[in-house]
DNA sequence: TCAAATAGTGGGTAAAAGTGGGTAAAAGTG
DNA sequence: CACTTTTACCCACTTTTACCCACTATTTGA
């Protein structure tokens, strides 16, 4: 259960070093095995441990083939995804083209989020976090899974 | 069951002393194991014992993803969540993010809240407390339990 | 009122984590 | 098949963190 946020440098190779407090987690449950994606909805990218990716990937793939917005998401998620291996040091290969949809740069975050991380460029998490504050109280209407929720 | 305020002074460090009052409680529930998030309707961090706290993660992270309201309190909450430990003085240390956001300075005010504390900056927590008591009988509708509430 | 104990505060230091490249092997290309 | 480019692995350096100890202030009890 990952949760938390990090601020990581990606080096000038495009690594990106997994906080120590993960990885014995990380190797245990799944050997270092990752899957990398894109989410959809904002521009930033979606770490899942390889267990946990397939079992979303079986649901997004049984998805209705001639609904447009399935088809949507199965291009993006699926077609995005890229196995990556934790290395001898601890870090993690993104690619040029996850790289470059997500514009991360030398500096980005890292936020647990249960069962996967998103990987966000600095500027632009911090930019949608303070939205995110701002916007307190939004009208959309909430889950009522909300509404009762007791923190 | 936490209860009471007490004023608290963070060090050049940012460690807070937990009020002994607390700590054997806390020493025995969770061993001094703690969760620290952020408020998100106010400049404030919430520190929860972590088993409480896990409950809480489960139940936001049920939430359903496409909705923006829960994408962004699961990115809120669950991502600002920072595992910290009591250590062999009864302090804890707030990451520099989270100091941040609650604009904690050296002057702190903790507040227990049931299962959980808050932590407010000393100039902040006075500014509100005097706006609550000058707003008594808000117009907004009070949710059904209140108005049968006997103190 | 004073002494002893407990709580609160302030830093120094060793160990660990994070960061930055160099090089050899592997893969891709003409 | 030779050459170029990419990838993986390794080592060294820097920064941060966790742990420990020492000092001060406050409370408690004689």
């Amino acid at each position: 259960m990952f949760r938390g946020v990090t601020n990581i440098n990606l080096d000038a190779k495009g690594r990106m070093a997994v906080p120590t407090r993960y990885r014995e987690c990380l190797a245990e449950h799944c050997g270092g095995q990752m899957v990398v994606t894109i989410d959809t909805e904002e521009r930033c990218l979606l770490i899942y441990p390889i267990d946990e990716w397939e079992v979303i990937q079986r649901k997004i793939e049984a998805l209705p083939s001639f609904n447009k917005e399935a088809r949507r998401i199965q291009r993006l998620l699926i077609g995005h995804a890229t196995d990556v291996e934790i290395d001898g040091s601890g870090r993690l290969l993104l690619s040029g083209p996850l790289r470059e949809y997500a514009r991360l740069e030398k500096k980005t975050v890292l936020l647990g989020q249960g069962k996967k991380f998103e990987l966000w460029s600095e500027e632009l998490w911090l930019q949608r976090r303070d939205a995110y504050i701002e916007d307190k109280g939004d009208s959309e209407a909430l889950p009522d899974e909300l509404l009762s929720l007791s923190l």
